[in-house]
DNA sequence: TTTTTTTTCTGACACTTGTCATTGTTGTTT
DNA sequence: AAACAACAATGACAAGTGTCAGAAAAAAAA
């Protein structure tokens, strides 16, 4: 982890992100104010456990949410992509995070401090209504992933994940070429299920041509077979 | 389902609820808009799919929120009691429920308008506070479940679910004497598993001596080995 | 009450899935 | 480049869990 400066100008996301709308002058302020750190693959953004002091904004890479089960196995919970925000929940409730954050890739994340935040929202009451937004998507996802781990079985749990990831991770526009690059076991702990189950079901995949096996990079062949077996709607 | 006339004033409570601190002439107003329906056990408040008009506050009883799966089997996502909202999320994202409600009791449920609701939020900056606490909550609840869905087996899961409707039945204050009364389907749905093989999990529970069943009601008897057993934290 | 329906419970069995052990492969370091 | 470490893949096996069928018990209706 390093400091590094990058400018919410050259934020490829912040138009697009809760920020948005927010006046030049504050802008120019939050900008000041955020510190930016430069995380290599697999270096921690923060611990479950520890205390929250503001939210980090994800300005490039990927970013793996997860929190550790009984027997120290990792479950992810999600993973955030640039202009996701990561820590919104513990800095709301002022309670310890409830989840640890490590880079997938080597990424940006900018910190910004909870009162400089929570001054932004007084101002900016859209800025709340944003907030609201983003965890009422994000119950829905977990409420949607519970059914999911509860009635599907892993077959059709890795099936889903893979056309998730396929959408989550595609370019943006770009109709091909989207690649999926994960570790087994970060996959698995995804899915929900023990590596060597996901790594039988990849093959099995393959062998039936829905997927591209290139090492760790996984390329999505056939998703209307994919859908099929994840037995989900078409997004 | 019927119209029935329940007053704020004698609402149990209100003064516990994201409506507390709300001037007196508001709640009045709140009372005469709000429209209040008694349902019999098994009664529909909202199904799936539907669009949102407002926000539903139990008032009494208790409500069961699940979702279909692909098979058409129930998944419980929560248990709403007294005091707390339904519906909260879809009003805010203004999306169709994502989830079906119905009365697991006889219960009452006070509806409150959309545009009233958003009023109140305008004018009182803490009760938006309120609500993204609310939804950080719910949000920590799902993501608990989901480690504990995707790690535990079904033994574990049945123990916690079993403490923790221990914990939520429990009438205030009281010590003793907390009985869950839910059918074995139900229960079946929230931990996440078939009837028959959490219906063997009792038995094996009960013959252990940490429970004890009479009909549909079960009492918790040695919290500790359950503990034990689920693998989680005291409370 | 008696009858009917619903719910709970038990048994048998198959199959999905996790665990352990081993080998092959890829990528990193010296 | 060789040596090493990390990761991916496959096989064998056991255990947990779901499904189906049917009996017992409880609840609801007549």
């Amino acid at each position: 982890m390093a400091l590094i400066n990058v400018s919410c100008d050259d934020c490829p996301i912040h138009r697009k992100s809760i920020f948005k709308g927010i006046d030049e002058s504050d802008m120019l302020d939050l900008n000041i104010k955020k510190t930016c750190f430069f995380y290599r693959r697999g270096q921690v953004i923060y611990y479950e456990g520890k205390g929250a002091l503001g939210i980090y904004c994800v300005y490039q890479g990927k970013i793996k949410v997860f929190k550790l089960g009984s027997e120290g196995k990792e479950q992810i919970v999600r993973v955030a992509l640039p202009g996701e925000l990561l820590g919104l929940r513990s800095m709301i409730s002022g309670k310890p995070y409830a989840a640890s954050a490590t880079a997938l890739d080597d990424s940006v994340c900018c910190f910004i401090n909870k009162r400089k935040f929570f001054q932004l929202t007084l101002k900016y009451p859209e800025l709340s209504q944003r907030i609201m937004l983003t965890l009422s998507f994000l119950l829905e996802g977990a409420e949607n992933k519970i059914t999911s781990l509860a009635q599907k079985s892993v077959r059709e749990r890795v099936a889903e994940t893979l056309l998730a990831l396929d959408e989550t991770f595609r370019p943006d526009h770009s109709n091909d070429g989207t690649v999926i690059s994960l570790s087994r076991e970060d996959l698995a702990n995804l899915v929900g299920t023990a590596t060597e189950t996901l790594i039988r079901l990849l093959s099995e995949f393959k062998h039936d041509q829905l997927i591209e096996i290139r090492g760790r990079k996984i390329k999505v062949l056939n998703k209307k077979a994919l859908l099929k077996i994840g037995k989900a709607f078409p997004a």
